[in-house]
DNA sequence: TTGAACATGGCAAACGTTTGCCTAAACTGT
DNA sequence: ACAGTTTAGGCAAACGTTTGCCATGTTCAA
């Protein structure tokens, strides 16, 4: 009988590289006399391959020294990690957050980990991810409005389990989470027609991405559907930042020929921006211009009760994350999942921009009136 | 000479577990008819244990094949993970993102990858991901507004490498990064008394942080100090949410007495919250009662041209944490960091919420008026 | 000539798992 | 009693890396 157990960590002085205390499979299988093998199979639920006694006496054991699987061990033995990597542009941007708090809400319901990371937006620090994620064996990736790259293109083609949210696959194809962004789009302007806006007007960044253009498209083709041959004016921003993005292209679409009396901003952010430009130039929002947003942040319902803004559920986004990532994983081909939108109008009296608000209705339910 | 080369990965049929396509060093070996540990030494620099022919051989196909270590197997070795964990209570709170995102960028240019993990403020939570993260070997711990929870005294206790940032250690000690507290507190008292407010009041979440106490009560110090036996209204609101709770501490506290004409929100969602109350009674913010919040959300200079607010300089966050995180590791003690903080005004003049903006200066540094 | 020193590089253990296969012993049926 | 089956559990390989130690072969000085 090997008694010479091995002191699992025993603290080496210095804060270890490898954090200390972890008790392992070899440690329970020491102390309960037994092998690794017998621990590793009854850690696992194989309970018929070990006599009722043995199980009861390792059972035991594990549950005593508190020891849990080391997924380090597991993931190079080749078998799960339960790792799953979402790479997102800018956690500044509140949509995002919202996306990444949902998912992983649903990825750690499913026994997963999620590991976060923020590519800012540009292709090679995307592809910096990606490579650094597949190295740490993640069974999967999520990735929030990519972009075309490389080593993206190269996971496609190895077929990894990629699930594209928010902006679909720059090579075409896989699965994707969103909205349907043209009726998003057709049903901010039947809401500002709806206003009585008679001039509208779109601004959006000058690089469209396929999720913008899809808003932007939906909205003009449904005025001039119900108006036909409307000029709606059009101006774009520079790209990167939402909000500097609406900013400047709100002073650029005023510049010439002043505001319009409505306007789609096809995020929350741009009208962020527009809603600085306008205060600069004493525009008052929504009296002036009535802007109607889409993405419908949180924040909205608490200090922009002067935008109406196109809702996209994104607690919702989780979970079909989550199962779009079991399917593929299971093999199935997974199209696309278009989650349900609705507008959700404030500014309903245009004399101040105060009362958006609804007195009777609870905080953060919001439906801020009507 | 051992010719029949392993396929690495072969793609196996279905998306596979561990991704397909990884070159290693026994591949490399292989290739180049040397063993694992030449490969391995060249690799990592080692460069006099071989001869000249075969580093360059080596190092062409280390090139050519795009070899990189794989992080699992170095963890798993007892080495680097180049692993960090963060910890952080709901990813949905601006400041959170903001400090997550500044910190996962000083992590990355120190070769470094961030794992974000959402402890939603639970302490259960907090010790599920402390463990999860200890057992992939994360080299360090960021745990911003920590809660105590048993797991993270355990890791206290074995001296892992934690820096707190934003709410200091529930245990005591230990590195922390934030502003000082007292001081924003206290300047926040200065502003509002500066803009002759004459009955201060402050709202707060009934179970107080470290945080908030320590702004909370530089707030009535200064006031105490400045206007002796001015009574300051005060009044909590249910924990968790910073938006629900100063929605219900500001309804509270105006229920008997009324609107005072100024008001400490010790977090900018609170101030959320409070101007969501005001909007539903028909007070004009900063007209009727001038907030003062702390935080100062990037979002402030765009859409709460009403709020003034101590800006906490969450983008130097990063660096701080990781040069602690540095000394940590290396054996060093290091205490607290604390950063510079500036009162930001906004609401320059009263009559309008609009004017806090100054049309002269750019979108992003926003001085926002004076 | 004979060590010693050096150059070059391989062997094997270790990290923590999982799992196919093997070996005993015990039990079953005939 | 004996073949066959079940029960209980161990062995060892594999995942990818790092590194202490050993084994050659060469060079060099005394």
């Amino acid at each position: 009988m090997n008694d010479q157990r091995r002191e699992p960590g025993q603290a080496s002085g210095q804060a270890s590289g490898q954090m200390s205390g972890q008790i392992s499979l070899a440690d329970i299988a020491a102390e309960a006399g037994v092998s690794v093998s017998t621990v590793s199979r009854i850690a696992n639920g194989d309970l018929g391959r070990a006599s009722a006694a043995t199980v009861a006496k390792v059972q035991k054991l594990i549950a005593e020294r508190g020891y849990r699987p080391n997924p380090i061990g597991r993931s190079l033995r080749g078998g799960d990690s339960r790792l799953v990597a979402m790479l997102a542009p800018n956690l500044d941007n509140p949509a995002m957050a919202a996306i990444a708090a949902s998912t992983e809400a649903a990825l750690r319901a499913a026994g997963y980990v999620m590991i976060l990371c923020d590519t800012h937006d540009r292709p090679d620090l995307q592809d910096e991810y990606l490579r650094a994620m597949r190295s740490r064996f993640a069974e999967g990736f999520i990735v929030v409005s990519a972009v075309a790259s490389p080593e993206l293109e190269a996971s496609l083609d190895r077929r990894e389990p990629i699930v594209f949210v928010n902006r679909r696959n720059p090579y075409g194809g896989g699965p994707f989470i969103g909205i349907d962004n043209r009726q998003a789009g057709a049903d901010a302007a039947d809401h500002l027609l709806a206003c009585g806006v008679r001039a509208p007007a779109v601004i959006h960044p000058a690089d469209l991405s396929s999720t913008i253009r899809e808003r932007v498209e939906g909205f003009l083709d449904r005025l001039e559907e119900r108006r036909p041959g409307l000029t709606v004016r059009r101006c774009d921003g520079p790209g990167g930042n939402h909000l500097d993005c609406g900013y400047a292209a709100a002073k650029r679409l005023t510049a010439d020929g002043g505001w319009p009396d409505g306007i789609l901003c096809p995020s929350d952010l741009m009208a962020y921006g527009l809603f600085r430009a306008a205060g600069e130039q004493g525009v008052r929002i929504p009296d002036d211009c009535r802007p109607v947003g889409i993405d419908d942040n949180d924040l909205n319902d608490w200090i922009a009760p002067w935008l109406s803004s196109v809702k996209i559920p994104y607690q919702l986004f989780g979970d079909a994350v989550v199962a779009s990532l079991r399917d593929l994983r299971g093999g199935n081909s997974v199209g696309e999942v278009l989650l349900p939108h609705r507008l959700v109008r404030r500014q309903s009296d245009p004399t101040t921009v105060l009362t958006g608000y609804s007195p009777a209705s609870p905080p953060r339910s919001g439906p801020a009136a009507g």
